[in-house]
RNA sequence: GGUGGGGUUCCCGAGUGGCCAAAGGGAUCAGACUGUAAAUCUGACGCGUAAGCUUCGGUGGUUCGAAUCCACCUCCCACCA
């Protein structure tokens, strides 16, 4: 049997991971023991974003006390769409799609816990096969009928949407709560699942399943939410001008990410280094003191931005990001070597060819996607935003070529303080 | 199926025949100050160097002129059946 820790309900209540959870001495009495618990993750889009990392590490934290994490994706809630605290019904998605993000979410969210031949070995399952053959009337008959409408509407998650004006909401959605309590309970009956765990967002969807499971198992569950992540300046965590922050390094590239989180305020870093990595309480705690001391620029920010890199892409990930990090902030870009840019580009840096023998400078900011059009661009340069090379440009008609590009076939642009885009000559 | 109310530029939201590329707020972007922070100030924020062009759910119409009026269609909401 694996060993377990106990004080893994302590650790998370220190990080700020516990919103909150069902009869809690109960809870903390039986997780004294190695326990299986599940976090469901839908498919709404053919990666997650990191508003699903909280979740996935703290499967991994329970994980490493000892636990044996499932960890489920709704190939069948995922049809249905989660109503809870959404302001509007959601389009449906057709099934080859759903089916085609269910197959990339379980990649993904694989490689956050380890599958080994322990006790504690996790596991990856979708709800759409212990739902697809469930016919409407036994569903109705064995599940629906242990919910009461009027408990459902009182719940907190439907219950804006349901007095809202000018939004509705769909039977469709109104259902999704059953499905969801559906999983919890059949994952008790197969796995002997005993906590689901979720965002704050899941309260009610959990509860339902508990409830659920207590009826047709009579089997006493537990669930457990963790905290939305909130910045100090109310703007929403996990976008950027760019847009999402995904974990799909496709989607969003190493030295995205990892920028991502460099640029955390310092009013939220000591609080996401509690949430996003796993450094313990004293080293987070003395990293607080030094920065404080240093009343200069904080280390914080690089920790979390490399710690969480690392989780995410894995030590290589990291050392792409660390390389085109350093080469764009450190401001020496005339002492880059043809291989050092040319490592950038294969680290992932934004970069472009052309076959061209020059470029007007508006031309490339617009091709580059540094500027949304021709007039943006022509703004940019005027307000100073533009440099090459790591020289500020402000004439509306330059011209590049290649002789004037670092060793003869690059060029860096750069626009505003943090945007950067690589030009390749390839001719 | 009926009745009523809606669909405005990223979001919210004003605008009911010309003064509207369309108020205001938010978000976003740039500059200054900085630490690739925060706060603050300044500027930008449909496309075009410009003349000008294309927008206000869709199509068609009325008009010298429409986001604004009319018809039909479509989607959303509320209430009634």
């Amino acid at each position: 049997m694996t060993a377990v820790d106990t004080n893994l309900l302590a650790d998370l209540q220190m990080r700020g991971l516990v919103n909150q959870m069902t009869s809690p001495e109960e809870l903390t009495q039986h997780l004294q023991k190695s326990r299986v618990l599940y976090c469901g993750f839908d498919p709404t889009a053919d990666s997650l974003h990191i508003g699903s990392l909280v979740p996935l590490l703290v499967l991994r934290r329970f994980q490493q006390a000892g636990h044996k994490p499932l960890a489920l994706v709704g190939g069948a809630t995922g049809m249905i769409g989660d109503p809870s605290f959404k302001s509007q019904e959601r389009k449906l998605n057709t099934i080859d799609i759903i089916d085609q993000w269910v197959d990339r979410l379980k990649a993904q969210v694989s490689a956050f816990i380890e599958f080994n031949d322990q006790g504690n070995s996790a596991a990856v399952v979708n709800n759409y096969d212990w739902t697809k053959d469930v016919d409407v009337l036994t569903f109705l008959r064995d599940v629906g009928k242990h919910f009461s409408v009027s408990s459902m509407i009182q719940k907190e998650s439907v219950k804006q949407r349901l007095e809202r004006d000018g939004e509705g909401i769909s039977f469709t959605e109104f259902a999704y709560m059953i499905l969801q309590s559906f999983d919890f309970s059949q994952l008790y009956k197969q796995y002997n699942c005993s906590l689901q765990i979720g965002g704050s967002d899941q309260w009610g969807n959990i509860t339902g399943g508990i409830d659920l499971t207590r009826r047709q198992h009579r089997a006493q569950v537990f669930g457990l939410t963790l905290p939305l992540v909130t910045k100090s300046d109310g703007t929403k965590f996990g976008k950027t001008e760019s847009g999402t922050i995904w974990l799909d390094e496709k989607k969003t590239s190493q030295y995205a990410f990892y920028q991502f989180w460099i640029n955390t305020a310092d009013a939220d870093v000591y609080k996401f280094l509690r949430f996003f990595t796993f450094l313990n309480e004293a080293k987070m705690l003395a990293i607080e003191e030094q920065d404080r001391a240093a009343q200069g620029k904080p280390e914080a920010q690089s920790i979390l931005a490399t710690e969480v890199t690392r989780l995410v892409h894995g030590e290589k990930g990291l050392q792409a990001a660390l390389r085109i990090s350093e080469a764009l902030f450190s401001g020496q870009l005339e002492q880059l070597t043809k291989e050092d840019l040319q490592q950038l580009y294969l680290d992932g840096m934004p970069a472009s060819q052309t076959s061209k023998k020059s470029i007007t400078l508006v031309q490339v900011l617009v091709d580059s996607g540094l500027a949304k059009s021709n007039k943006m661009a022509r703004e940019f340069i005027v307000n100073n935003a533009v440099s090459v090379n790591g020289d500020k440009v402000s004439d509306l008609d330059a011209v590049l070529t290649p002789f004037l590009g670092l060793q003869g076939e690059y060029h860096v642009i750069k626009r505003g303080k943090k945007l950067f885009h690589l030009l390749h000559w390839a001719g």
